[in-house]
DNA sequence: TCCTAATAGTTCGTTTTCTGAACTATTGAA
DNA sequence: TTCAATAGTTCAGAAAACGAACTATTAGGA
């Protein structure tokens, strides 16, 4: 991938690992099952070269493991970590975005359904650490022990309430 | 930005908004109040012929809206609109991913709080059209009224339940 | 009115990355 | 020991990003 953001920021250190054209595709794969090198090439149509780098890379990364698969020819399967299937929440926010900024009501290729009840999902909603909801407007972004003083004077200028 | 996707996919078609290094940083500042050209380029380290090409795009794609501002110069201000607002599911997943899988407990940059009650902010959870939490393990997709040919085989071989 | 500072945007040569196709390597089965 | 399947490498051309210099527009002040 590209030159690497060097921000104190979790949003940039997520791009140094999912963001560029790619990525988030491979890992789409990954939620739907896909394991081999040429069926990630088949899907995504990305070009083999690429594949080659953005596995490796994503290995190095921990998103993915590379297993050896008793098949035929050289076979491996790439199968996704716990920290590559934390990155569920950005695929269910990017899907659910997708289906209903770019696509529209009525126009989603595909739907995400509560397996339970048979109706479809509706929101991402946030909790706080002893389960209660957040509303979005009442979130503060605040210093933590990792920010410096470039985070600081970021904060301070930012708005207090920035989400809708 | 580069060549597009041409998927069946919402991840695939909200890749083709915010798919590269910049723009999700570009929106990470909106966020976080900012508006202007400059304070774009000073608080990301984008190119400056790149941000004009970007925020162009974006401003076409919806994500933003340029207003006049009368200050000095030739100003303007660029404003998320609400398609762009509705980005900050995405954010937030991965201001979360960041934190947690990046840089990991005790070392983040910016923490989030619910201003309600002072509790760091903890998860994102999926809810039905009824508002009934849904379980991410239980989650289906379903071929949706916009998929074609293609997303119905993908569908039918992937997992039933991707998700952790 | 003219000059200056602030802001936004353009141009362009260089560097980096991506693309696409051909080629190589490794293994299991016939 | 040949063949087919799979994964991976190489490389030339195209596209995109980078970075610095330059241009345009406007507000305010001399």
């Amino acid at each position: 991938m590209a030159k690497k953001h060097n921000h104190p920021c979790a949003i940039a250190a997520t791009l140094n690992v999912i963001g560029d054209r790619w990525t988030m595709l491979l890992i789409r794969e990954a939620f739907y099952g896909t394991t081999r090198f040429g069926d990630f090439l088949k899907n995504t149509g990305i070009s083999r070269n690429l594949l080659t780098e953005r596995l490796n890379q994503l290995i190095e990364d921990g998103i993915f493991v590379k297993q050896p698969f008793a098949d035929r020819g050289t076979s491996h399967v790439y199968e996704l970590t716990d920290k590559g299937r934390a990155l569920d929440a950005v695929f269910l926010a990017m899907s659910k975005w997708g289906n209903e900024h770019v696509y529209g009501a009525g126009k989603e290729p595909v739907r995400m359904i509560d397996g339970e009840t048979g109706l479809p999902v509706a929101g991402l909603d946030l909790v706080n650490s002893e389960g209660q909801p957040v509303s979005r407007s009442k979130i503060k972004l605040e210093l933590g022990p990792g920010g410096d003083g470039r985070t600081r004077n970021r904060l301070a200028a930012a708005r207090k309430f920035p989400f809708s």
